[in-house]
DNA sequence: CTGGTTTATGATGCGGAGGCCATAATGGCG
DNA sequence: CGCCATTATGGCCTCCGCATCATAAACCAG
């Protein structure tokens, strides 16, 4: 269970899915995060580019944590490949 | 060469760690992507919370990527505990 | 030390992210 | 089908990230 972002919107994903693995609802996560329920809707559904700030406060919530690698392999869980 | 980060100035790291291994200058960097030198000088120092956007930006010209993971060992990397 | 490159700092202005409240849409479930 | 929980929208307002220009500080040859 690791995603891989390259994308706004990979990231929402990633959260979505993590926050639904732990069984949270939007609000629940909200009150663990300090991030409101309406802002966290518009995260996991890519509206808006979120600040490192709020993500970070998201993926402490739901005990994530990041990792910066090369671009290796081209797009190996093929999902998207906007541009 | 693959980076963890759980906080804004982690990722700073890694973007000048990227950044110096690929032998650009801050200013190169901003040609290549698009962003500002000042704004990368922040965001490498981890002055102020990035925009997503400004962020993949940059992991595009440094043909980097990023990984979301459950937070399973706890800081292997020895480097911040601070929460 | 001196000059040139690289990086950092500072100020201004605009746009957008997110806090916050209200409410609408959606989704089970009995 | 109505009812309640969950999620999505929309508006208002404040704050701050980033563009932009100017300049200082730090580095690093030579």
């Amino acid at each position: 269970m690791t995603q891989l972002a390259r994308t706004p919107k990979d990231i929402g994903h990633a959260i979505r899915e993590a926050r639904k693995a732990k069984g949270f609802t939007q609000k629940e996560l909200a009150a663990r995060s300090g991030v409101w329920q309406e802002t966290i809707s518009k995260i996991e559904n890519g509206v808006a580019s979120t600040k490192l700030e709020t993500l970070f406060d998201l993926f402490a919530a739901l005990d994530l944590e990041i990792q910066v690698q090369p671009r290796s392999k081209g797009s190996q869980s093929g999902l998207e490949d906007i541009f």
